[in-house]
DNA sequence: TACAGCTTTGCAACTTTGTTGCAAAATAAA
DNA sequence: TTTATTTTGCAACAAAGTTGCAAAGCTGTA
């Protein structure tokens, strides 16, 4: 069980409103190991809120930093927490995710060295995101 | 003008009745240095088609390896041609794909280094799909 | 070239996903 | 407790994607 004094803390430190919807979408994710999607969301909080008010919450969440997005090959956005302060400047510039094929699960590396890509000349990158796909640590140790 | 030999050709290798619409939109990938999304085929072949053949032509052509899709940090869904032969044996397991946050055009960049990542203990990974964002060289060079 | 058999298309209807405006309810500050 | 501000839920809508099925189009063979 998370204590709800982190929950309100993390809430009040951005200047929202500790609302019901907030509480419990955060306290979701501190649940979770892996990264949700909107209709995650919507499954495990039920009747509870209403459809848009997930979807106001999980935008005013990345916003303020507390979560990011996930790029993923098929057309699902998927949210994660940052679990590190890496929050400092809210810029979540580099991310390594990992997707398990077998039990589908979004992982977000936070320890990860993020490699560097030589670009063709002209490319200017500025924030990269890498995807890896396989068995994640659970499924492969059955 | 790209030779319709070479359309035809494409779609007879991969047991694919000859059709217009297979026609046009492989011929506009083909016309295409970056990415497309399905809205992308959609407005670009105006109302030659019905919307569900653009869907089921793209679906046809990721499952035959012909195109493949790339991963976004919002949720749209992008094709792009496998240039390279690297089609051998069907797996387009590693790509960088480099976004223009200028003119959000997406590009396939084939040639670049997959960088090898370290993953935690009990991680095996299989494919990595490198999204690298920032300013192309045509919106750079202006 | 014509025909039979198979594949693909377009239509209609539907589901899912995401957005917007606005009044009512909840929260924060005084 | 009261007031000002923020957030929520509802309704209505827009966009994106899917499915079944009859009609049309392709392919191979004669």
């Amino acid at each position: 069980m998370i204590v709800e004094t982190t929950i309100n803390e993390t809430l009040r430190k951005n200047q929202l409103s500790v609302t019901d919807s907030r509480k419990k979408i955060l306290e979701l994710f501190l649940q979770t190991q892996g990264a949700l999607a909107h209709s995650d969301v919507e499954k495990q909080t039920g009747t509870l809120f209403d459809r848009v008010t997930i979807y106001r919450t999980l935008q005013t969440f990345v916003e303020k930093g507390i979560i990011h997005t996930i790029p993923t090959a098929d057309n699902s956005v998927k949210y994660a927490l940052c679990i590190d302060e890496c929050t400092e400047g809210h810029h979540h510039d580099n991310h390594v995710h990992f997707v398990c094929d077998e039990c589908n699960t979004t992982f977000c590396l936070t320890h990860v060295q993020i490699p560097s890509v030589k670009l063709p000349g002209g490319f200017t990158g500025k924030q990269t995101d890498v995807i890896i796909s396989g068995i994640c640590s659970r499924c492969g140790n059955q």
